[in-house]
DNA sequence: GCGATTTTGTTGCACTCGTAACCATCGAGA
DNA sequence: TCTCGATGGTTACGAGTGCAACAAAATCGC
């Protein structure tokens, strides 16, 4: 049996409960894009980023969405060939791809975009108010800590 | 440019912000196990979990710890060959079999919680009181409703 | 008892991922 | 103009993953 002051809690230890958090959050979640679309989680990134902001790099997309740059690849490649979005090689620098949805990938775009606030609803429904105060806050404050913020 | 009433905030957005967080924290912890005994995730949690609690099963760590039982059986494996753990099957239930650590499993066990609460530490310091409290209740409230907790 | 079902754990397979190596291009400086 | 280092993006490869199929053992139902 473990010694009580030399063990540690894993249930309370909060990297193994950010993860565990994350992974059923996303497992859920990914459901409705891949049931719906066949998206990957990358790909929805890509879609979701491009979606907001209107025209970026594959760099850009990386930075901002977290995503390395060879995800970031993979999934242009995908989404090029459903013919979700376009990539038009900069006139002034041809190492970059100014990449932006087309029709069809704005379309999806915003079917999704209520799924996924919709989605994001039922988590924080039926939280006390304060609960979801502290959710905020919470998550701010271990974003500043543990990423750059 | 997208508009911004169809479009989603993905910074704000709960599931992508714990994903990052998640993926970031992790990232960075695990360079204490990987680089001290070159350990995989699943191989962490596995000796977390025996460490803690002293003698499971392979379905129990896996209900426990939140891991596939393919994981768990590959991270059994792991643990098995560095001779960090022994399997016992039980007498009264062949199927199953007890997992317990070694002297050497316990030794690194030991070695490796005081690291991972200076880790956690370090994240938690820094912030005000309240926000650690934020951090605490907010991760118990999505536990609640995101998970079955 | 005895066949059908369930449970415990392992393995083959296809897919995803990150590292590192790579190609093409650009900008700075001699 | 001609290198040389830096940057944008792709790809080969090894490692990790989940699903589904599996074997072995236990349990249920008759």
């Amino acid at each position: 049996m473990a010694v009580e002051a030399e063990s540690l809690e894993l249930e309370n230890f909060i990297p193994y409960r950010l993860n565990r958090l994350a992974d059923a959050v996303s497992r859920e979640f990914a459901r409705i894009y891949k049931d719906r679309f066949g998206l990957t989680r990358p790909e929805w990134r890509l879609l979701a980023t491009l979606g907001q902001y209107g025209t970026m790099t594959a760099t850009d997309i990386g930075a901002h969405s977290s995503m390395h740059k060879t995800k970031v690849s993979r999934a242009v490649t995908a989404l090029e060939r459903r013919k979700w979005l376009i990539r038009e090689t900069s006139e002034t620098d041809r190492r970059i791809e100014n990449l932006r949805l087309t029709k069809s990938g704005s379309a999806a775009y915003r079917e999704l975009v209520p799924l996924a606030r919709q989605f994001e609803t039922r988590i924080l429904q039926g939280m006390k108010d304060s609960d979801r105060q502290s959710v905020l806050a919470g998550l701010a404050a271990l974003e500043k800590s543990a990423l750059g913020g």
